[in-house]
DNA sequence: CTAATGGCTCAAGTACACTTGAGGGCAAAC
DNA sequence: GTTTGCCCTCAAGTGTACTTGAGCCATTAG
């Protein structure tokens, strides 16, 4: 269970690109769960060189540590997760994904649209229309992108 | 120039669904230039609804408010934008959305990939051969998607 | 005319995602 | 066998994007 050769996380963060910092900072927000040495040293397994990438792909996409930590709550914590674990894990995360790109993509027309209209005469504008914006995040993170923000759901009165 | 029913930042605040304190930060930023009255009140002309909800929709596509600021540089600060620089703005705009949606989409095919091979054999994996991640944003923001990221810039050696 | 409402500045606080530094332990390289 | 390098923890600092609060002025409603 515990092989000889597992990762030190300098070898993990040179492997991922990632800082030790990093590492260990994801560690305690509970992203990866390494086990520890005799000694302490943090010990990682192959598969969680994956498990960082998936991490740093889900980052570029804009979600928080938080929204990967639920991503990643089905795998198994203790051993590496097998090929279905991944499998279905990943294809859970392209459905998110797909839904985030929708937003965009409609958002990216809502501009298109103002960009015809001109939108000199306001109030039937469709950039500020907002009150399908009404429902804030609060102290909100930085990249919402919630789906209240779509185009077809309330009809414009 | 100056009309006796241009906006207090109350009235900007209703209409966008921001706080005060958000649009005020907003000011500190360079990101809306709002005039004085002679007591010291801001006061916004219409077209600045249009500019602030330009910078909320950036926002939720992921964009820093210094990224905003770079778009909005070429609109006019003191008179409100009209048609043409409205329209020339979002369209360069639309561009850099464009490029940021594509980016997304091929990390999302990475992904797509990755569940394919399952990638428990790895040092093949597309996930993680992370040369052309190499060049990271430092202390970087959020979402980053950079363009160093993309699947066809580099030969995969 | 006064009181409530809303605006102003400035300093400090908050959340997220880390990095940096101090002070100390362990292990592989010579 | 010691020195060099990597590892550890914990506290504090950094940058982004705001919010909150104190103390104060201005505008509007009764």
């Amino acid at each position: 269970m515990m092989k000889a050769r597992d990762l030190t996380i300098g070898d993990v963060a040179d492997r991922t690109g990632l800082a030790p910092s990093a590492i260990r900072h994801y560690e305690s927000e509970g992203l990866v769960h390494p086990y520890r040495t005799d000694s302490g040293q943090r010990r990682f397994v192959r598969t969680d060189i994956r498990r960082l990438s998936f991490i740093l792909i889900a980052q570029q996409m804009g979600f928080t540590l938080s929204e990967i930590r639920e991503q990643l709550a089905p795998l198994p914590k203790t051993r590496g997760p097998n090929k279905s674990d991944w499998t279905r894990m990943s294809r859970r995360f392209a459905r998110v994904i797909d839904q985030r790109l929708a937003m965009m993509q409609r958002l990216r027309n809502r501009l298109d649209g103002c960009i015809g209209c001109g939108c000199l005469s306001l109030d039937s504008c469709h950039l500020y229309n907002n009150d399908d914006r009404a429902a804030k995040t609060g102290t909100g993170p930085r990249l919402v992108i919630q789906d209240n923000l779509d185009g077809n759901a309330g009809v414009e009165k």
